[in-house]
DNA sequence: ACGTGGCATGTAATCGTTTACAAGGGTTGA
DNA sequence: TCAACCCTTGTAAACGATTACATGCCACGT
């Protein structure tokens, strides 16, 4: 006969108190006498007992876990975030479970069951392209898990929120290739309906605008932020009659890609071109060329948008609906590092 | 007043059945009467009914999920893993949940508190640094969850595990740097105490053996598996008055590190130092130049690790306990791209 | 007409903790 | 001496789902 694992109640029995005791011990321990706490710690050595969450969840109406909703965790991106995140959830007490919901080919952006409102008292989301159906409308309001965006976002939920502006940051992007004397930029585009392409395209059209220059519809070379996407970008931009003297990647995936397939192709950066990225990712300063890029102060993205939480879950359902929405934007900066130099063909205006 | 999230009771209620037929009409459709089955599940919609994971959790006594430990998330070597566990988990129903072990100042690697026992049903462990006791005691030996590990292991530990051969893959990828004629080989270590260092360091010295030489203690440069202290490593050789040809780095992220600094100080790969890493990133192939490297099946790692785990929580313990324990040892292949070169000092020998 | 079996459903016990409430005992102050 | 209080502990009712067992019903074969 199999045995099962030890309980609260054999942990009382061997104590001599009741199961009330236990578990007051183990939350409550100054509620307890000394010696009864001794005993109790003793016997919880003795049995091997570990409390079985499912039963505290199911008592408490409360998990201690939180998720991180990740659109994919192969992106080194995240890892610092969610660094960030664990360091104040584990701090609080929360456990934390990452969910990567990256869109198989049967649905949208997965969701995974266990998000459901009873698995976790709170959800960071760092998708912006997940269904908003599902994301909403899980069961009644009342009961529905606070939520927190970083770094992308829904438009049409209105949630507290942590990013950077990223349209002003590509638009500084931009601005440093003019500096260096470009006029001829190229854009490479992250997933055509994410947030984040829209706003760094966005920045990229008025930093150009300002400086009295558009861009060209043909140079912009569509991409999803991977590694290979950027490649592909490449292979257009050395396909294209006509070239753009700089480059400007929604991401430092894609611009290592583009660096990286050029580089295959005899092409060299920055010597033929200048390539900036997005996000300052670890390798972006051991690439070759050491990439330019925008940084991103991704650690206190998580930090904060950890703490956001704890305070939205600190808030009862009631109040949460009608309390205000604090949005976070945090200050982004230039990395400028070597693939990136002054355009040869305008010697006269550096 | 707060409302609370619906029940069973309320969808048996709206539906007009009893609470053991809505409960069935989740999980044996087929033992409910047609016109019963679409009252339920009209209810269901009506009220936003979810179920409880917690309630369901303790009273199947199984929770549904399964952990899997990972040392570092932001090593994008575990990203394909992890999306082979994903694939074959949630297709047999189970929910992953990932955790990074990653050591705090303050212990070992961490153990968080959900993988007692009672939180998740079988773990899969990525980290072959995890505290030994940790892992094992946790309650009376029927309860502990099934376990596999996937690339690192334990040695101490007897538990169904599926890797590569890394002593031979590491002697495969020196035998490729003797081959072009290098002699000088040095090597760039991870982790001291990392069973995978000790495995790739002894293939190394294997491979060197056969060829009549041996690895000079000042030419193995300490590292961490990381992209800085393969930088560091990088310093170091610079530095060496007399300096290896070619160096086998013990990770992509290292050789990755490794050439990047060589580049900030002028010096380029292949042409002054041939350099071999090892995992095969998605990155490497990007990389400038194109990492010559050895390829893990990461993706299959993952499904197999996942197959195994549910062949071993579908025994009963007492069963388990005395079950064979497989190994499954895949097999690896070098990626030879652009960062290895003949040695130019031994024309004669190629 | 009746026994048998199968199907659909309901009843109620159970999973392991937590916690409101009650109870017992001791101390203190008037 | 007694009331008022505090401190420690126990009793027992939840939390929400699952499922063994019982029940009622209908159809069928003899």
């Amino acid at each position: 006969m199999t045995h099962r694992a030890p309980s609260i109640r054999d942990v009382a029995r061997v104590a001599g108190v009741s199961t009330a005791t236990v578990s007051r011990t183990l939350t409550h321990p100054d509620k307890v006498s000394e010696t009864t706490r001794a005993a109790v710690i003793r016997a919880i050595h003795d049995t091997g007992y570990t409390v079985n969450q499912a039963a505290r969840s199911l008592r408490r109406r409360r998990t201690g876990a939180i998720a991180v909703l990740v659109p994919n965790i192969s992106n080194p991106f995240f890892a610092r975030i969610l660094s960030g995140v664990a360091e104040v959830m584990s701090e609080a007490g929360y456990n934390v479970l990452i969910s990567d919901t990256t869109p198989t080919a049967l649905d949208d952006h997965r969701f995974p069951e266990y998000f459901s409102h009873n698995q976790t008292d709170g959800l960071i989301v760092l998708d912006g392209m997940l269904n908003r159906e599902l994301l909403l409308n899980r069961g009644p309001p009342e009961v529905r898990p606070p939520m927190v965006f970083a770094c992308e976002w829904i438009d049409s939920i209105e949630r507290p929120m942590v990013t950077i502006d990223n349209t002003a940051a590509a638009a500084a992007a931009v601005r440093h290739l003019l500096d260096l004397g470009h006029r001829d930029i190229g854009f490479v585009c992250g997933p055509p309906e994410n947030v984040l392409t829209r706003a760094r395209l966005n920045g990229t059209r008025a930093a150009l605008a300002e400086a009295g220059l558009s861009l060209r519809a043909d140079w912009i070379f569509p991409g999803d932020f991977t590694l290979p996407s950027g490649a592909r970008a490449a292979a257009l931009w050395l396909d294209a009659g006509d070239r753009p003297s700089a480059v400007f990647c929604a991401s430092d995936e894609m611009a290592m890609g583009f660096i990286g397939a050029l580089y295959q192709r005899g092409v060299s950066v920055p010597a033929s071109v200048s390539v900036m990225g997005f996000d300052d990712l670890g390798i972006a300063a051991h690439f070759v060329p050491p990439l330019s890029t925008v940084h991103q102060p991704r650690r206190r993205i998580g930090l904060i948008a950890a703490q956001m939480l704890l305070e939205r879950m600190a808030l009862d359902p009631a109040t949460r609906a009608s309390a205000p929405v604090p949005k976070v934007v945090l200050p982004y900066e230039l990395a400028i590092r070597s693939s990136t130099a002054p355009n040869p063909a305008a010697g006269e205006r550096i």
